[in-house]
DNA sequence: AAACAGAGAGAGCGATCGCTCTCTCAAGGT
DNA sequence: ACCTTGAGAGAGCGATCGCTCTCTCTGTTT
């Protein structure tokens, strides 16, 4: 399954060292101190780079924002395409799972890019709202395919389960205890591979993994 | 256990009409579209009140979002203590995950108000930050001590996974499907409740239950 | 050698930000 | 009748916002 090709943009950009600078500042201010909070001036301030330069490579601070998520998203996205071409099933959650511990451990760790970016765009058809839709449309379908290769009855529930407490940790890492979260978001996640072996009381089937509900409408 | 009081303000403020719509606007906005992008411009006119009255009252911004996210937690509190009053252990957790799911598919739901407002406030000792603190801490509290009650083996750690799934249900209903995330939710909170009745692998204690860690150091 | 693109430097645009100020007026308590 | 109080109305503060503009210099391409 080395097919998982990520939402990454064309790469119309060509790259450039002034670019790179300003994307990079860019990134660091957004996710410590909030988009609106961070005024184009600081950006070109401490990316040592002229106001005329930043609107050369951006028409607008929007189109920064954007470019900001999905380099976050490629970041992300880069780790666990190679987990995911050397693991699959079981190995492959446990790999995911890997990743957010590591990243809820990060130094500077202010909770998940997209989260807290999604909480200042209220517009649903905003172009930074559509590459966060995207970039967690994209984890979640990795998750259900890791978890369908590895036997679970119902991956897409438990891709949902898998999603929500991983959001759930990044929230309390970043308010709260981040080693606490960390060991919940574990256990939460050995609990989902759980009802792999066992067969257990499946339940009513919820939502999305039931195929007859589809056919009987 | 109906002395479960909540970290309200000592109520210094006395109520007033003009106060009263300038809080009710600023909340409405702030939740709506966030905190930083709400200019106070905007509050006064929609609040149909003067610049002045909103400084005579709030000595500046940052006071009138610490109001508007204590009148959250009180609304919040006053139906969970009294749910508390009424109800205790086992049935007193499913009224606190009722409030949830009911909070999820509220028609202009936008993500926990708390956990939006922390994404932009960077600055951990900020007066905002201790209120949603606070407000974290109490609702930590209030679910650990109904677990406690519900014989839950792990009621502390068990209370950080209610707290983690509720965050992300927030989350989850925000950006993609309410009822989805619901769901998700309740499945999670129901798994929760499994491991009372049955004595199940009770786990190598990950955290804050046990008493013999605090007493090793 | 000529031409061009990328980037630095910086003035300046209108708009909005949070906030302070004065002045007026009506209601209530003494 | 006095006087405090709360609120409306509105001008205005300096600062910052996102953004546009011109002008110069340097390095690469052809």
């Amino acid at each position: 399954m080395e097919g998982m090709t990520s939402p990454s943009r064309s790469r119309t950009e060509k790259p450039s060292p002034a670019r790179e600078r300003l994307l990079t500042t860019a990134s660091s201010l957004f996710y410590a101190e909030g988009i609106g909070s961070v005024g184009v001036g600081r950006i070109v301030d401490e990316g040592h780079v002229t106001l005329a330069t930043l609107y050369r490579h951006f028409p607008s601070k929007q189109d920064l924002v954007v470019a900001y998520l999905q380099r976050v998203h490629d970041l992300i996205a880069s780790r666990l395409d190679a987990a995911a071409s050397t693991s699959s099933g079981r190995d492959l959650v446990l790999s995911i799972a890997d990743g957010v511990t590591e990243e809820l451990a990060l130094p500077g760790f202010r909770g998940c890019a997209f989260l807290n970016a999604a909480s200042e765009y209220e517009d649903a058809a905003s172009p930074v709202r559509r590459v966060i839709a995207e970039h967690r449309g994209w984890y979640y379908e990795l998750v259900r395919r890791a978890l369908d290769e590895a036997g679970h009855p119902l991956p897409g529930s438990a891709a949902r389960h898998f999603v929500l407490i991983r959001d759930g940790a990044m929230c309390a890492a970043y308010l709260e205890d981040d080693g606490a979260a960390a060991r919940a978001f574990r256990r939460g996640v050995e609990g989902l591979l759980l009802s792999i072996d066992q067969e257990r009381h499946v339940a009513p089937d919820p939502d999305d993994d039931l195929q007859q509900s589809a056919a009987a409408r």
